[in-house]
DNA sequence: CCAATAGTGTCTTTCAGACATTATAAC
DNA sequence: GTTATAATGTCTGAAAGACACTATTGG
């Protein structure tokens, strides 16, 4: 609740008195997290930071920081933010994934997080960053884990990330956002399918894809190689990820 | 991210010191707010509490509160803990539902809020409140909106929350927690039609519920009426919510 | 018998899945 | 011509939707 009435909140204090102090945190310190996803030659890869100090000083773990309540908007904007100014990413897609809250979770006490995933084009370059280039890497996500052991309960965030994102491949055009602005119909394909780790039949595909109704033809502009020419398309203006009726 | 780095942490403050203080909130407050649904009569219902303090003095609000560090395990147990405290509900089915968080929901400043969504039986008598009993009353949901207005961005929350069950009836066994643990497939086919608010084929809705494969007969228990009696049936143990594989 | 609801069976249409065929480029 | 991929067409079996029919109680 944003802000409960000044009566309830005595009333909490009073009918709790242990929870007035605790070892440093009288309320939970609140950070937003992003988990990255992109795919690098047909594998998924998530954008990690080396931690430069305690806890887990020298670990890999998520992008992620504080609200900054005179800048940020609302949460999305602050994922926004971290992203641009720790991982050098701008406008990428963003949703938030999940709240994560608990006494474990960081060494030092109570905390909770609002996780994120964000998508970018599989064509990016590796994202610019300021003073800590070595300490940002991008890492193979395969089968739901990832190489290095991470920080605090970033793992779990982690797959929760992944799962979720399997999941909404399955019946939306999420996949979309990790294709540059024009692809052709056989790129779109190969991204469901490096996602969904199975093979889609392509007239099929192709049905769900004109009945949903979200791409359209550049006219006139085709991918050129040595048999025959692919028509380009691109997203719809004004469409964002489009659910289906069915699964793909 | 459970806690950043120190490093990092000074950077940002150095970074952007306009944020060391920030009317009041030198980090954002922490709430968990609960959307309680129910069905009574065959509408979707919503319980509120009326504030009794500024803001929003005398307005109807979620059901929420603070994160107690000391007896929480977690956000959900925060949410049951509320749940518990304020509505006397216990043991309901509670599921998170968004992180809500920005400058301008809450006049006093930046707050974020963990909603959940909480729905129990249709049965359930009027919840048992402590001191406050006129303060907390059941609201019909008709179409996506609550009769009273709401404090704070609570109008926006409950209408996600309603979204989100809307949604998820379509492809889940979520209605199961609206019943008691022992029902009647039609009572199942009524459940999901009042919140779907379309009517569906009875041999239909019984071949999907048969192939999803989480309810089982009460062996010799029927109810009793001036008709054919009907089957009892009740949710095979250690199941929870199921997803079906299409559509209901 | 009738009324009312529970529960099952059958038919038709629709659509997913598999596969074949045609199209258009480079060489 | 061959090779390679793009793009579309066709057939079949399975399942969804509509509807009819049977079952079992009370009165």
């Amino acid at each position: 609740m944003a802000g409960v009435t000044e009566r309830t909140d005595q009333k909490d204090r009073a009918s709790d008195p242990e929870t007035t102090v605790t070892e440093g945190f009288e309320r939970p310190l609140v950070t937003v997290d992003v988990v990255i996803l992109t795919l690098r030659a047909g594998v998924l890869h998530t954008l990690l930071m080396k931690r430069g100090a305690d806890p887990f000083q020298g670990t890999w773990a998520l992008i992620g920081g504080y609200i900054h309540p005179q800048e940020d908007e609302d949460l999305e904007a602050a994922a926004r933010r971290i992203l641009r100014s720790k991982a050098g990413i701008d406008t990428p897609y963003v949703e938030q994934l999940q709240g994560f809250g608990d006494a474990r979770r960081d060494p030092r006490g109570w905390t909770v997080t609002f996780a994120h995933v964000a998508l970018i084009p599989s064509d990016t370059l590796s994202p610019r960053h300021g003073a800590n280039a070595e300490t940002v890497a991008w890492w193979p996500v395969d089968a739901r884990a990832v190489a290095p052991p991470l920080a605090f309960d970033h793992a779990r965030i982690l797959a929760a990330a992944v799962t979720r994102v399997r999941n909404k491949v399955e019946y939306t055009s999420l996949p979309i956002h990790l294709l540059p602005p024009r692809f052709t119909l056989t790129d779109l394909q190969r991204v469901y399918e490096q996602i969904l780790g199975r093979p889609i039949e392509k007239s099929q595909f192709r049905r769900r894809i004109a009945e949903a109704n979200f791409l359209e033809t550049v006219p006139g502009e085709f991918r050129q190689s040595s048999n025959r020419p692919a028509q380009i398309y691109r997203i719809k203006t004004g469409l964002s990820t489009i659910f289906f009726d069915r699964t793909i």
